[in-house]
DNA sequence: TAGTGGTCTAGACCACATT
DNA sequence: ATGTGGTCTAGACCACTAC
């Protein structure tokens, strides 16, 4: 009982390439599905025969699938085989701000200062923080615009070491993870907390919204690679203009 | 200038545990993480050291720092050393029912079945699931409780393969999940779409919230390890008292 | 019984960061 | 120059699934 198609597949490595050789082998594996030599439910040969054929050791060749299975596109499973369960990779959820969010829908995000000063923070954000009480920080609140409708209000609270330099024409012009990088601030981890609110006044005038409009917002802490807080946001979008899409792939 | 503390840690692992060894390893840094024997900013020690010291080959050793890493409890850098970012698993978002969600948060989740019947598919619904038109799905209209109090609805149109033959009974008193487990279907990904909206009259009144009330909505597909997709769903949330919360790591 | 993926080892060499 | 993590190999044995 094997109407499942088993498919073989050739591909080119540069073993002279500084990109690894797992990596080459996954590419290439992405690539076969998605110029449709793979679709889904088709299985790919076993992995004793692929590392011969593709001269690579077979614990090379099992991380490259490892790689799209991690994606979601291939399931592995004991005893069976290696199978594609989809065509187009799923988009994990990941750190990124809404300004690059809004660029890769083609959307062209514009944004207003309309705050940007020091000032202390209050409990509940220097705690979220790690900061003693009384401590200063940035305050930053911003209009994200995209196709000249307002989309979003986002208000950030952020260490005097993360962003005590940044000007307000740099926020004009890039989202906040651009610059955060471009001082060598490495955004590692976020949590994220999701609800809906209604619009108050303050809200339904920055936003352009009806008093009472529903709301999307999003509180967030992030930390960097040094395990160090660098700030907290809230994030307040019109939910008649924006949804926010996940993948979520089980572990 | 190491200020950085490098903490030397003994672990004890089960060679004729079923658990692979990996995982084991692990573990064990994890619960030194968790209580407290490895805090943020320490170091372990380098890779040949633990390998050797633990007596397992350093490959072993690499997978399972890579765990913690993926789960963003280390950060590794090459030259440099492998380090604690984090004392606390970020939890990350996860295929997985409300109903397992509410009952983590210590609140006892009850479900009241408001409709479950088969119906023809709309044409909306039916191209999400990649079936024909005219094609019978199961709907099934739930409201989660927990507290006594009224969190959500959810609406689910489901592929008469995945379930065709759930009792009503049954879905009073487990998740979707679990029952789709226990019929052999393995949910693998989801896509989420989530957004806000302002509760109408029939929101409202299932919900026991006031008109206009704000509402955290996710719709949903989601497909099993074979590819084939399961269910589309729509959830509403009452904002007011459900929050979602993912915790996002860099890859 | 045969075939598949899952785990584990020992050893080699490379690339990068610090001193 | 030294120490760190990053990649890669060849080979072994195990666990699960199918027939």
């Amino acid at each position: 009982m094997h109407a499942d198609r088993v498919v073989k597949l050739s591909i080119a490595l540069d073993r002279n390439s500084p990109v690894p050789l797992y990596h080459q082998v996954a590419r290439e594996l992405e690539r076969a599905i998605s110029d449709g030599r793979l679709t889904r439910g088709d299985f790919i040969e076993n992995e004793l025969v692929l590392a011969e054929r593709w001269q690579v050791s077979r614990l090379t060749l099992r991380r490259s699938i490892q790689e799209l299975v991690d994606s979601g596109l291939l399931v592995r499973r004991r005893g069976i085989g290696t199978q594609v369960v989809n065509d187009t990779v799923p988009r994990p959820p990941r750190l990124g701000s809404s300004y690059d969010e809004l660029s890769e829908r083609g959307l062209d995000p514009q944004t207003t200062v309309l705050a940007h000063e020091r000032m202390i923070a209050d409990d509940a954000i220097g705690e979220q923080l790690g900061l003693p009480p009384g401590s200063t920080v940035v305050y930053i609140e911003r209009c994200r615009r995209a196709g000249g409708r307002r989309i979003a209000l986002l208000r950030n609270w952020i260490t005097i070491d993360a962003a005590g330099d940044i000007t307000t024409d740099q926020l004009a012009g890039h989202g906040l993870f651009d610059l955060y990088r471009a001082k060598g601030i490495w955004p590692h981890s976020a949590v994220r907390r999701i609800t809906a609110r209604s619009a108050g006044p303050v809200d339904a005038s920055l936003l352009g919204v009806a008093l009472g409009a529903p709301l999307l917002t999003v509180e967030s802490t992030m930390q960097d690679t040094a395990g160090k807080l660098i700030e907290v946001g809230h994030q307040l979008y019109d939910a008649s203009q924006y949804t926010m899409e996940l993948s979520v792939v089980e572990g």
